[in-house]
DNA sequence: CCATCCATATTGACACTGTCAAGATCAAGG
DNA sequence: CCTTGATCTTGACAGTGTCAATATGGATGG
């Protein structure tokens, strides 16, 4: 298997410079991000990210858009997981949700920080993060009784769903969570859970 | 009054620098955030801000202190025209974390965001954030039938609570809710409060 | 009053960054 | 074979953070 095509017109630098600056991003962290180093790292001149994705911008808009998929499927692999119960299908989204961003934090603080606003973004990545809205959604209306509520307080419903999981999420990313509270006599992920079951209440 | 003393030592660097900052940081958003911008906004020479803060990371760890501080108030505030009935108060506070996130996104990004881990921060830093960690705590032990509840139970309520509110707000500042969904019929300041009631169920 | 000292601010330099224009290199098709 | 167009490199430019060396001026002590 040819794994590395030593074309020398590099044959996948796109993919290869997505891969890269993923990792640059996870190991330096957001602030320290430099194109040319994702260039150096790949193995190629300082200028050759342009021609892929414009500028920093594009390639960053292009790294979230791709994040914003493997989220989703992330998502979906642990809805799967989770049966057939439309409440522990949620949570199981939940919990994807929370475990996608202990996995990739970078790439998720990339995909819902400052920039990257969702007007004014590619319709890729629009495309890309509405769907991940939309299995939300989907999600919050499989639940039982779901359709006899009035359409505000399901909105809301879906609304403080998704704050609860998102704002988690951003606390164990930036470190505010790092163990359950003494007392509790829970590890961490069972306190994780514990809250997260309450967006199916 | 002097506003601005031409003592040509400044006579307030430290306090000019950290407004300037915080503006530049409002208006260019903080990818674009630079050190020399700001000292040009002051109008001192590019190299003055390191003899106050080190570099740059000293001066936002700083300006994130003063943004605890900022935001404790906030809460504190709006506690204080909710009354005496705990429920209220600590919606008065959750409140108080959302407008203050929409007064003050940039502000609030950089207190929350990657970088400044909680650990290895400055004592100060550590302490500002500390006492608004504190002021929910407290918030929540108010409530009636707290000191009755498990202790598990409590601090999953105190992250739930902490997680939807924050959750909230970065949803807020980074325009996925820029205005209520349609078919509910609220103002977006209506649909924001009816979200963060649920923290006092 | 004057000299000294030290926090405060400036200047200049260095390596690094993003972006642009111009050139080189290669794959494929007429 | 040779032209064409996409891909990548080279070189330049302005701007950045940080450091060392220097200037400045307000306070303190004689």
């Amino acid at each position: 298997m040819p794994t590395k095509k030593e074309t020398y017109h590099h044959g996948d630098l796109r993919n290869a410079l997505l891969a890269a600056a993923e990792s640059v991003l996870a190991e330096t962290g957001p602030e320290a991000f430099s194109l040319r180093a994702v260039a150096r790292r790949v193995g190629v001149s300082h200028s050759a990210p342009a021609h892929h994705f414009g500028d920093t911008a594009g390639l960053l808009d292009a790294l979230a858009t791709e994040g914003f998929r493997r989220f989703l499927a992330a998502m979906e692999a642990e809805q799967a997981v989770a049966g057939d119960d439309p409440k522990e299908r949620l949570i199981g989204s939940g919990m994807g949700y929370v475990r996608f961003a202990e996995s990739a934090p970078a790439l998720l603080q990339l995909m819902f920080g400052p920039g990257r606003k969702p007007d004014e973004a590619s319709p890729e990545l629009q495309q890309a993060a509405g769907a991940s809205f939309a299995h939300l959604v989907d999600a919050c209306r499989a639940l039982p009784g779901a359709e006899s509520r009035p359409e505000a307080e399901l909105w809301a419903d879906v609304y403080a769903r998704w704050s609860l999981v998102h704002g988690l999420a951003n606390l164990l990313m930036s470190g505010r969570l790092k163990t359950a509270p003494e007392g509790t006599g829970l590890d961490r992920e069972a306190f994780v859970h514990s809250i997260v079951r309450r967006i199916a209440t």
